[in-house]
DNA sequence: CGTGACATTGACTAGTATCAACCAAAGTGG
DNA sequence: CCACTTTGGTTGATACTAGTCAATGTCACG
């Protein structure tokens, strides 16, 4: 566990215990998404007041898996990458987390997944007994967070067929298309011409896809050669027709 | 959507509302797993009331994946493959469900996986609206809700691994150390010569796999042919070698 | 006994992985 | 400022796992 490594931030308005709440939560990247925005602006003063506002570094884990699970993280800005990995090295991205992306819940009380910084990343802490009695408090937390489940669940499934029956091609057309709905923050179709801004690397990509680098980039190559997207450069990508890409993901 | 296909059982019992609840629930074969486990006796001949009990023969559809979200179901009895399909055909099971399963939430409102019986079944309907009520009623019920999502969604992080990086080996010993678990219904290492039943035909364990049937089955002999299985007919596996599986599974 | 569903096995193929060379951009230190 | 290294990406040649196609086997059932 790399905990020695993470930097510690405790602004001062985490001490303005009775300051107005704008301060702590007000300019926070994660206020209207989430959980934070199952809540009132006082109800989430109030809870704020047990979070321990953090920083991690690019690069640095925040969560290891199969580490005792304390505390709960909710990301503020910034991204990270979550997997799981195998004794020999093979590693699984189980998924991105951007702004009001709550991490650490585990069923168990073991990570079931590590948590890795892909930019500078802050994050609220919660410690795992708070939690709970964050639900008793406020009850639209843990109906919020049931449907943040069920919606993950059933990304979880697409997922599955992605990983069980798609061919490369089909794959990374299909995380284009989601990479370009996470970006504009809705599900309906992106426009030709639409430019994605990919943090990910090439190696993000196929551990997350189940496929290795060099397919992935020969993919992209292709798509490219094909006049379906343009790479202005290594983590832009253009969509020039977005409706042929549908057709090739197959839906999603 | 192959509802006509449905045969409906109004026992007698539903309409004794008054009656006494082990008419109801005390020989259901959920009365001690899922969510009915939650409840105390009273609670949940209360909400019995709400159900309709209905069985689906083997090999038809209950759930249809993209057909309007208007009812969630709980397994009572019998088996059900979970599932999602591509318009070529292609089919990747995202699970299979036994009895106290929960069917059906969406956080769409559109079904996201089909459901189709493995053997005969019988499950308890709720409408969708009901649900809701339940839960303001029983806030049990939504707690367990929110812990068995947990569990499932960390089971899938799981099955991400297997579909995304693990070999086809490695996939069918996941797979049967698994099911000996979902056997035995705890998560202690099964003892040499542990006899599984495999209700899923080789299609079934290959879809769930992300393999092909032949794969499935040559692997299986492989398995056999290395000592480390028995197939005394095609339902059934004798774990010989339990350690040496779960050495080549990569934990799970 | 014939039929159909499911499973096994074999021969061959295709799609991805692996191995390796090369490229470009960004950072590092003398 | 420029050689050097590092990191991430692309491209090519080849290998190999798992898929495809096809024949055969097994069992339950009418």
């Amino acid at each position: 566990m790399s905990a020695t490594a993470l930097t510690w931030r405790r602004p001062v308005t985490v001490h303005r215990a009775n300051g107005p709440h704008a301060a702590l939560c007000g300019d926070c990247g994660a206020r209207h998404s989430g959980l934070c925005d199952a809540l009132t602006d006082e109800d989430l003063a109030f809870l704020a007041r047990m979070a321990q506002p953090m920083t991690v570094a690019a690069g640095q884990l925040l969560i290891e898996e199969g580490a005792p699970a304390g505390h709960f993280y909710n990301i503020n800005h910034g991204h990270m990458r979550l997997f799981k990995a195998l004794p020999d090295g093979r590693r699984q991205i189980t998924g991105f987390a951007a702004a009001g992306h709550f991490l650490g819940l585990a069923s168990d009380h073991v990570y079931a997944i590590s948590a890795e910084a892909m930019d500078d990343v802050t994050v609220c802490r919660f410690a795992r007994a708070q939690l709970h009695t964050a639900f008793e408090t406020f009850p639209a937390l843990e109906r919020k967070l049931l449907e943040v489940a069920m919606h993950e669940l059933s990304f979880a499934q697409e997922q599955f067929l992605l990983l069980g029956r798609k061919t490369a091609r089909e794959r990374v057309t299909s995380f284009l298309l989601n990479w370009a709905a996470r970006e504009a923050d809705c599900a309906t179709a992106p426009a030709p011409g639409t430019r994605l801004r990919l943090l990910p690397t090439r190696t993000d990509v196929a551990d997350y896809l189940g496929l290795t680098i060099e397919t992935v980039s020969r993919t992209l190559t292709a798509l490219k050669r094909d006049g379906l997207i343009d790479l202005p450069d290594q983590h832009e990508i253009v969509l020039r027709h977005p409706a042929a890409l549908k057709e090739i993901a197959q839906a999603v």
